[in-house]
This record gives structure tokens, C-alpha cells and sequence, in this order.
DNA sequence: CTTGTGCCAAATGTGCACAATTTGTATAAC
DNA sequence: GTTATACAAATTGTGCACATTTGGCACAAG
């Protein structure tokens, strides 16, 4: 079967974008092999492809990593979603209808229902779909693609820095940005995105540095029985 | 010597922005193999990353092609790059300073003498380093990453749908901008922004469909004598 | 002359074995 | 006790041989 590798590869980038995989922690090839049934170079292909998305970090001779990202990483990220996101905003603004602005109303009730039983897990995947929501709207599939890199990488930087005790606050601030949406104002819809992202990233630690590594084979255990 | 594969790579990836490998072109593994000395093994990886950079396009069993980009992908890119670089301009209005300005300029010059004498091929290149240079200037590598890759998509397809009795009058246009950004009059710079990428969008000729394919040994016989 | 079928050549995909590199450890010298 | 060196184990990198798939050509039937 020719889509078993694309199954893998969901698993595993999956796996980053969930939190389940720490930063720093070493995927070796022939023991992800094992866990996964197939050959080494199957593998190989995987990893040098999610490399290629800056997924995962590959050094010559040493081995594959999950990217570990630096302060200077941190700022670079966020300030690629600030920059992207003026532009998705300025263009929404300019095919915005109400079948858009429907599925944002329903995005953001799901926000609001997952914060409202707690569940840490679903706001934090809710909060990155909605910016991804954002940018689909659009119906280009260039743009989504970057935003999905990029989403991948901030939610490491989560994972690494974000202080345990950490609010999920960010509903309020999807809403105000969807209202001025609605209202048509592109300068507070702007402001709102800008400041959005800054309190992101204000919020990590940048002092506090990542955990320990996982178990491989617990983490991917979770496979059809 | 490891860093071959990079001398590699990035001489497929520029015939493929200076338009010298046309759209359609197959690229078979072990002819390749053979222009550039190497092992078969070393040129997939290469396509293989290529493709994953959307620079390059792989058919399973079928061989590795120079992307020929359909009508929707050339609306695709080009929205895309309005897009981004509406966000980029946004920003760069807030961090713009006389050291980004007189690199402009300069760019600027170099743009109208390889107008003023005739050089097409370096007016294609430079109009696209102008873009490239704006996102440059913000200083982040992960914008730049991505605008790459789009100008690596749309300069396929100024080379695939261009008629050739085009003139490259762009230059007007790019000193159009850098004069709306001197005067930090953020509206201009995005209105003459997006008009900018609608011209050329406008200018390509969608009927027409690609040339010839062309002769791979003689493409890549410029190397070290 | 067109259409359908089967075979052959060529190109890509995959697994295996071996080479090269790195890391950790043990030992010895200072 | 610290540092340096050498060896060993483990992991990644590479080339080769073989399997698989595809596209074209020939040939025959309608």
C-alpha cells in the first residue's frame, strides 16, 4: 500500500503539533522503524521530508531531532505570523461574506465550548485551527500551507516555553478580532491581530528551558489494535 | 565532500528561476546522475527536496518535471503574493529607516540600467530581487524562505505564459512603491503593491501554452572546466 | 483507417549490506 | 584529580541490485 508513509507522517506530525513530542528529543531511525512496521528507509524519506517542512531537524551524522527553538527563533516565528496575518486580514476584508463569516461565529463557539469544560487540549488545538480558518477562507492553498509550517513550529515554542499554569485567554481576543471583521474595520482588525500574537508570545518563559524526553513506542502506541 | 549536493541544488533550482529549464521538462534520475557525476541515490534526494519545495513536481513511477503551472495556480500565486506582501509592507513601514531606503535606491538603479541596456534576462532577475529584497529587509528568514518559493513558482510562469514581445516596464512600478514607503504613506504602498502583481498577472497571455522541451546535457554543461 | 490487446524497454521504488562518522567509555599519563 | 587518547558501540549515509510500474510499439482484429 502506497499511503502507509502518509499515515506515518500524519502520526508524527501530529504528534509535534499535539504537544506529545518534546522538543529536543531524538527519533531514531531503525527504532521508528520498528514501531511502525516498515523498513529504515521508509522512514529515512519521512523524516528528511518533515526536515524540509522545518518540522523536524535533521544534523549530518548525528541524527533527527524535534527542533528545539531558540529565543531568536521565538521572535522570528511570531513575527512571520504578525507580518502574514496583516496581509490575510487586509485580503479577507475584501471577499468577506457571510458564509465566512458563519463558519468563524462556529469556530469560535467550539472555542468557547472547549474553554468552557476545560478542556487545555482542544482550546490549544482550536486556538491555532482558527487562524488556519482565517487564512482558508481565503481558498489559496499556497498561503495555508506556509500558515500551517508556521503553526507547527509556534505550537513547539508553546510546548517548550509556555508556563504550566498558563490561561488559555485567547477566545476573547479571536472574538474581538472576528467582530471588527464583521464591522468591516480594517485598522482594528489589524491592531487586534498584531497585539494577538504579542501577547502569545509574551506569555512564554523564555527563561525556562524543555523536559525530558518521551518513550517512542508509549508515545505511538495509540495505533489500531 | 558534502556540500556537492548544494552546488547541485542550487543549480537545478536557478535554471528553473532564470527559465532556462522550461516547464514540462522531464527530468530523469539517472541522466542527471550522470551530467553531474554522482550516484543516482544523491540526485532523487535532491528532486525529492526540490519537490517538496513545490520548485519541482513528482509523478509516483512516473519521473520528476518542471512543474507547468495550470491557469488556477498562476491566480493562486499571484494572489498569494499580494497577499504577503501587503503584510510585508505593513510592516515595514514600522521599522523603516534611511539604511533599507538607500538599499532600495540602489536597487532601483540597478534596475533601470539593466533596463537602459536591454538585459532581459538581468531585468527578469532584478525585478524579482526587488520583491526579495523588501521582505529581506524585515530580517526574518522564514518570510524570506516562503517568498522565495512563490518566486521560484511565478518566474515558471512568466517563462511559460509570457508572450515573448513583452516589455519589462516594471520598473516604474517598483520605484512607485519605494516612493510611497519614503513618504510612509502606507495606503499607496499597498494599493500600487497589489496593482503591481495585478499587472503582471494581467500581462501573461493564459491561451498560450508551453515550448519545447529542452536539452539537459547542453543546459547544465557551464560548470568548472 | 481506427481501435484494442499484449509484450518489451525504460525509468522509478525499495531493501539490503557496507562505509563513514560520532559519542561514550575506559585507560593511562601528567 | 584532571586531561588526553584510543578503542568500541551505535547510528546515520551511500551505493548497488532487484522489484515494480509505466508508456510505447507492434500487431492484429474490426
Amino acid at each position: 500500500m502506497a499511503s502507509a508513509d502518509e499515515a506515518i507522517y500524519r502520526e508524527i506530525a501530529d504528534a509535534i503539533l499535539q504537544g506529545r513530542l518534546k522538543a529536543g528529543t531524538k527519533l531514531p531511525e531503525h527504532k521508528l522503524a520498528a514501531i511502525f512496521g516498515v523498513s529504515r528507509e521508509r522512514i529515512r524519506k519521512l523524516l528528511h521530508r518533515l526536515a524540509a517542512e522545518r518540522r523536524l531537524e535533521i544534523i549530518p551524522n548525528r541524527g533527527c531531532f524535534v527542533p528545539r527553538p531558540s529565543v531568536a527563533d521565538v521572535r522570528m516565528i511570531y513575527e512571520a505570523h504578525r507580518v502574514f496575518e496583516a496581509g490575510v486580514i487586509e485580503q479577507l476584508l475584501r471577499r468577506l461574506d457571510d458564509r465566512i463569516l458563519q463558519a468563524l461565529d462556529a469556530h469560535l463557539a467550539q472555542e468557547r465550548e472547549a474553554a468552557g469544560r476545560g478542556d487545555r487540549a482542544a482550546s490549544v488545538r482550536l486556538s491555532g485551527a482558527f487562524h488556519l480558518l482565517l487564512t482558508d477562507s481565503l481558498g489559496n492553498a499556497e498561503l495555508s500551507r506556509f500558515l500551517r509550517e508556521l503553526l507547527s513550529r509556534s505550537s513547539l515554542m508553546v510546548s517548550v516555553y509556555e508556563p504550566a499554569q498558563s490561561s488559555v485567554c485567547a477566545v476573547d481576543e479571536h472574538a474581538g478580532i472576528v467582530q471588527a471583521l464583521r464591522q468591516r474595520d480594517l485598522a482594528t482588525a489589524l491592531r487586534l491581530s498584531r497585539e494577538h500574537f504579542t501577547h502569545i508570545e509574551n506569555r512564554l518563559n523564555l527563561e525556562h528551558a524543555g523536559g525530558p524526553d518521551a518513550d517512542l513506542a508509549a508515545l505511538f502506541a495509540s495505533r489500531e489494535p
